[in-house]
RNA sequence: GGAGGGGUGGCCGAGUGGUUGAAGGCGCACGCCUGGAAAGUGUGUAUACGUCAAAAGCGUAUCGCGGGUUCGAAUCCCGCCCCCUCCGCCA
């Protein structure tokens, strides 16, 4: 959510940043509202000025047992005329807070213009794709050929878009997820949360879903919704706080299942497990002051890459052109690994620094240290640290021989109990 | 799900219709005192919005949230949210 004073004194400036996204001006619309509800206001706290004056009054004559008669007559006349003001000054103000609470984060200069995905600039690529001496397959033959992914009976009893790992792979998703885990909360800092999955509408607004995105989410009958993403969570950690400057930054990782409906995405990566209902994911958000929130970036960013190199997984990291970067954002890096099976890159991360926006719809504000007067709103960051899921789909594509094995990446065999690799065979339900 | 109790400033806590943005205390800031400190003591100590070139000042709102009653609401009424206690159910 933008700031109006800045919006009063930069309409330009915000209709030249929604340009850059593809996206209408919206600046004299909000102005104009703005303008109407601000006189409202005005005109509004005048008579209630003026009633709070002769109420007093009145208590003052009937304490001395005066006739308070002409004086209540005239309060009368003052409250006739605030009841249409004060429903006019309402309904201008939802108005102004609905429309601002649709305009997307203002994009930082440094986002490459560009209307599309295709306009994404390659900042810097990690590994070499692997040569292989045969045709490598893609997760999905490969699981299904080691008997331990099904797709199948996950239809039958939740519909398309939900899988069933079980044996090796299921312990591998768990391996996944420690690794990350570990490595986020001892060398990365972050510390570890196990947060709601089911949120209340607040919370989503709070974060950017809502109220533009509800047809990608999951409601419940309780009114509830189930979390696309730990960000939510994560984040509402510090909703209508006042954080201590000296506590910043603050960095949390949780590893949730995230619930999407992908409406928008009906016959788009209808095969395996790369666009599911339910996935998991180890979230990354970091809490920090505004000048910190751009090195946070980068930092973050670093730690997402660190999984994929541990992994032995190759990537490139994509810097999000102007029509690419999502509604909260200011800048976005996605990390694409490596999918020899499609012979493609796959998004498996995104870090995004938000700046203040989610922190001004949330109400998240810290104190700078050593004032005693006065809060900030903090900068809000989150990243896939990473999408389990899409790892280990990687993992899979990257790591298969020619048999159909997998071998297990060196460091997940802590975490696989020695096991070195997956062999087909395995006799499983 | 049933019955009851409660949500006041950074914190504790008073306040059941009248000049209360809110007593008192704690904490914090600054000053006095002291060789220095503690103790003591004095002063100050919310947020948002509007008005203003800006500051000061002024105005408005805010005692969980929203509505209502009233000339006037932290105080009365209604709805919602949250917390606590007991009962029931339950991983």
């Amino acid at each position: 959510m933008h700031d109006l004073k800045w919006i009063r004194e930069n309409p330009d400036a915000l209709d030249a940043a929604l340009a850059r996204r593809g996206a209408a001006a919206v600046s004299a619309t909000v102005l104009d509202l703005d303008k109407r509800h601000r006189a409202t206001t005005t005109e509004l706290q005048v008579l209630q000025s003026r009633r709070n004056d002769v109420s007093k009054q009145i208590g003052g004559v009937k304490a001395k047992g005066g006739d308070a008669a002409p004086l209540m007559a005239e309060v009368a006349e003052i409250k006739d005329k605030m009841t249409a003001l004060e429903e006019e000054e309402k309904l201008l103000g939802e108005k102004v807070k609905s429309l601002l609470l649709t305009i997307p984060n203002i994009l930082l200069p440094v986002v490459p213009d560009g209307r599309d995905e295709s306009a994404n600039v390659v900042v810097r690529s990690w590994g070499t794709p692997r040569e292989f001496n045969f045709s490598p397959k893609e997760h999905a033959d490969l699981g299904a050929a080691l008997g331990l992914m099904d797709f199948d009976q996950a239809a039958i009893m939740s519909g398309a878009r939900f899988v069933v790992l079980k044996g090796a792979l299921a312990r591998l998703e768990r391996a996944i997820a420690q690794l990350m885990l570990d490595t986020h909360t001892t060398a990365n800092g972050y510390t570890e949360v196990n947060p709601p999955l089911l949120v209340r509408d607040v919370a989503l607004t709070g974060t950017g879903q809502l109220p533009k995105f509800g047809a990608d989410l999951f409601q419940t009958t309780a009114g509830l919704y189930l979390i696309p993403t730990a960000e939510v969570s994560l984040t509402n950690l510090v909703a209508e706080r006042i954080l201590d400057g000296a506590t910043l930054p603050l960095r949390m990782t949780a590893f949730t299942p995230c619930f999407r409906s992908e409406a928008g995405a009906a016959g788009r990566d209808t095969k395996g497990m790369i666009r599911n209902h339910q996935f998991e994911k180890v979230e990354l958000v970091s809490i920090t002051a505004p000048e910190e929130s751009e090195a946070e970036l980068e930092r973050m960013t670093k730690c997402a890459e660190g999984i994929l190199q541990k992994l032995e997984l190759p990537y490139r990291v994509m810097a999000l052109c102007a029509g690419d970067v999502g509604f909260g954002a200011n800048r976005t890096y996605d990390l694409e690994v490596w999918l020899p099976g499609q012979n493609t890159y796959r998004e498996i991360s995104s870090c995004s620094n938000t700046g203040d926006f989610q922190a001004r719809r949330m109400n998240a504000r810290y104190r700078p240290s050593g004032e005693t007067k006065g809060t900030r709103f903090v900068h809000t960051l989150n990243g896939s640290g990473l999408a389990v899921g899409r790892t280990l789909i990687a993992v899979l594509e990257n790591h298969q021989q020619q048999d159909g094995s997998i071998t297990v990446p060196a460091a997940l065999k802590p975490y696989m109990g020695g096991l070195e690799i997956i062999a087909p065979g395995a006799k499983i339900l």
